[in-house]
DNA sequence: GTCGAATAGTACGGCGGCGAACTATCTGAT
DNA sequence: ATCAGATAGTTCGCCGCCGTACTATTCGAC
């Protein structure tokens, strides 16, 4: 048997309200809603643990993992954030001395972000310890669920990309 | 067969650079990550529609279905937000004339907050049409995957709550 | 009864992000 | 060759939230 969580707790509460609606959809939303801030702030430890933010880490990731320089525009749809966001970012990153903006002499309008030595090192150093923590927060599932999770999220994610 | 899509791409990026790591795990936050985003997003239309934010929805729709008056810091708590990050949505439902908050004679630091008749009636309506539109947005799941996705949630929520 | 500790809510300052406006540059139709 | 429109990146102003400090009030040990 299913343990209660607080989201029973809000269903139940809805239904005693609202016994015209279907809740079934919202039970899998509230679920979900409170499981990504959960999970989100258990990621967002170990990235400040080395001094980063999720956002900072996410575009380090993206330029150590391409394997190249990539422009700010890339960057910005790669992380589904605004161009003006991303400039603030890169900001930062620049000021900590782990990226540098390069011109780009084929086009004056746009640049190429690169990783410096420093910000090589430390992604692949948070990386390492990125990955362990979250396959610890999935731990709890067995290969069955994962596969099942996996297919799932596939499967929703197919309407939006 | 199933369709790759940006996480598959990505993972497949990071084997090559780091052939060291169990990359899994990532790959599973990968897609729940890009998913909570369009999911929120998606869920955001309606609340637009009605000139509300995401955050103000929360706050009627957890007055509406207790069914009764709250504190401002119950409701911070039910809605993992910070007493501060309370007050300020307070402000802004009261201004809209959705809320009240109503002093409490038993304990002169404390308050309630309660629905006016006004945001009671649009809670009501913004619900109808946000349960509809979750609805629609899980339509692709099998009966089967729903349920998969609700005990896997429901698995993963228990650590935290 | 008194007074230090705990609690409820708010004010304040700062931060990251967004959308819109702006600058510089490139493209393509003519 | 020109010039209207598209594109890359940044700046600016705003917004919601957080953490901290603060005020007012209540609780509890004595």
């Amino acid at each position: 048997m299913t343990t209660s969580d607080g989201v029973d707790l809000l269903i139940a509460q809805w239904r005693r309200e609202r016994p015209d609606l279907d809740l079934s959809a919202m039970e899998t939303f509230g679920r979900l809603g409170r499981l990504f801030t959960h999970l989100g702030r258990a990621v967002d430890e170990t990235f400040i643990r080395f001094g980063l933010q999720r956002g900072e880490y996410d575009v380090l990731a993206t330029l150590r993992r391409g394997g190249g320089p990539l422009t700010p525009s890339t960057l910005a749809d790669s992380l589904m954030l605004s161009r003006a966001g991303m400039t603030s970012r890169l900001d930062r990153l620049e000021e900590l001395g782990l990226v540098q903006r390069v011109a780009n002499r084929e086009d004056r309008r746009s640049m190429y972000v690169t990783l410096t030595d420093e910000g090589r090192r430390l992604t692949d150093e948070v990386t390492t310890a990125h990955v362990a923590n979250e396959t610890e927060l999935l731990s709890d599932l067995t290969p069955t669920e994962r596969r099942h999770l996996d297919t799932i999220a596939r499967k929703l994610l197919r309407r939006f990309e």
